[in-house]
DNA sequence: CTGAAAGCGCTTACAG
DNA sequence: CTGAAAGCGCTTACAG
């Protein structure tokens, strides 16, 4: 019936462009899409008149025509921090290369992301690939049973036909304690982050496990925030604490908490000399001069071209095996987990 | 004709719903749209139907019906540095809380960014935001007479309908210069980057006019990347001067180079005893311990708030009016620059 | 309150 | 090589 044509953009269509070319509408959409014959003369004059005209193709109808729209939803969360933004960076190359659009679905606080992707589900993209929050065991289902791919990042997704690569931070705490051990340190300390975080988490165990296998023991500070405050608060702490109480070993489940406290510390407390420190994630500021902090690194090259693979696989698309030397190994949740490098720089003593 | 119904995906519709919630097609729309009229009852009974057999409505079919789709594009590039992760995560959460879907293209470098534009067009969206690269007159012309909105950020949009807003560079650079001769400082460099920069080019146009309008000369350094290791190269160079011909005033036109020139001149020349030195873009790691940069404070909410004003006012969405007590001022290029803030620390003499 | 039907802007066999 | 027409999955007056 009678439709609203929308008052604002006098919305140009491949009719518009057909009528001026004195051609059919049909021909239009082939001299665009390729398929089908088309006289090289035709279709030249056809791209010229939607050149003139201002048309392209409407990449919705299109979509809804062709039952597959060449979108692929992003779950993800704030970027100022931590490994995200530099993820998605090479997530959203891949994506470009492939000729997909991402759709960002951008979650204020992990709560939103189950809302969200159920948003995602009326776009009918390609898939999703999700970096923030949890996945309910019943959404990933109905992402999956829809033909969707479903592609975690640093988390589980609760699906047997779910993609999900993280790092091995359970893994990666076990390698801090062996290292400090072997450095001969006595005194162990866990500057952690929230109990709920689940890679704060999974580090701290790694390492409290290791520790304790060993017949040593740790202690653990919880921080509320992973930020350079709450480091910072720590070193204040530390420095409460009398001297023979003090650890000579301290994790920080993340860089910033190093950072903080190396910052608190300074000038007080000799790093490596009175202590050793290890972070994870190697933020750029851990190179840095005033810092040079033995961290880990995420393998979020590793990680990311595992995903990639995966996606492509799915979309049927050819491509060689994907073949990596990284250590990783395949958790009982269906989780691939990468090894973390560690780089050794300035806070440990270095090994012989 | 006959269509190949996508294999993978069993594409469930409404009309599926429809049957088996035993009403017409019609009526489930009504159900999810809330338009029209339709009984408590069976909408109730439809909604369950959809989501016992995962349904929901088809956000590519509705805008075409429609004439509208809910996106909008944002052009941007590496996140993996300075500004951009920040605004975007403002950018996001402002699109989000309008429902409308951030579509991300992004950008290798910035010749990409006319060809992503033009991509942009044929997703028929609400508008696009280019946070990367330079835009073209025509493609301007080309968005806008489409009935878009162009909005940028940090670039010209080279159209009188965009709306464009920017950091006030050359003002930030006069700021800098007027800051380091009030010190009594006399011997002026600045670490600039490359020539093509539209920033740093500004920022550094603005101090070498303003210490120039003094009488007073400047020697330029212009590095091919802003970065840490650019701006040790510089510190490098520095050292290599002759302890007369050695500047007192360093004005770095970004945090990077200024951070990195820190670094490479630790212990050997006192800041600021010897040379005064302020950065640009307020990095987070500006603040910290040992570098405590007088800087300048990009000021993005400003930004993003009268972008995000702007494209309200595009929208027809009611608002209050926009207002700011931070100083700005309209460009002959129709560029809103919003005067950055100086954050003083300890690399310049405390003003009395 | 509900349904039948026209229409959105395309793509794609099919017939010429 | 080209066009007429059916169809994609929806929305929306219109008639009941």
């Amino acid at each position: 019936m009678v439709q609203n044509k929308n008052k604002e953009s006098n919305s140009v269509t491949s009719h518009d462009v057909a009528r001026v070319a004195n051609v059919s509408q049909a021909l239009v959409s082939r001299a665009f899409s390729g398929k089908g014959r088309i006289s090289p003369e035709t279709r030249a004059r056809i791209l010229k008149v939607a050149e003139d005209i201002g048309w392209h193709p409407n990449a919705l109808a299109r979509s809804v025509v062709t039952g597959d729209a060449p979108l692929v939803a992003v779950v993800t969360a704030r970027l100022n921090f931590d490994w995200r933004a530099q993820v998605l960076s090479h997530l959203l190359k891949s994506i470009q290369a492939w000729h997909l659009k991402p759709l960002l679905f951008y979650a204020e606080n992990d709560d939103d992301v189950d809302r969200l992707l159920g948003e995602t589900m009326e776009w009918r993209t390609r898939g999703v690939i999700v970096m923030a929050g949890d996945i309910r065991a019943r959404r990933a289902e109905a992402i999956i049973s829809g033909g969707q791919f479903l592609a975690t990042l640093n988390r589980p997704a609760n699906h047997p036909d779910a993609f999900s690569v993280a790092t091995d931070n359970q893994q990666g705490g076990a390698m801090a304690a062996s290292l400090l051990v072997d450095e001969g340190r006595r005194k162990f300390l866990v500057l952690s982050g929230p109990q709920n975080n689940w890679a704060s988490a999974l580090r701290t165990q790694g390492f409290v496990e290791a520790i304790r296998s060993r017949g040593e023991s740790v202690i653990i500070w919880h921080n509320e925030a992973m930020t350079m405050e709450a480091g910072k608060e720590c070193a204040a702490a530390f420095h409460g604490l009398r001297h023979h109480e003090r650890p000579d070993a301290v994790f920080a489940t993340d860089d910033a908490l190093a950072l903080g406290f190396m910052d608190g510390v300074r000038g007080q407390t000799g790093i490596p000399a009175d202590l050793s420190l290890l972070g994870f994630d190697n933020l750029a500021a851990s190179s840095w001069l005033p810092y040079q902090l033995t961290t880990f690194e995420q393998p979020l090259s590793e990680m990311v071209g595992r995903m990639v693979h995966y996606i492509n696989l799915h979309q049927n698309r050819p491509q060689d095996a994907f073949c990596s030397t990284s250590p990783h190994r395949i958790g009982e949740d269906g989780v691939v987990y990468c090894l973390p490098k560690i780089i050794q720089r300035s806070t440990t003593k270095p090994t012989p």
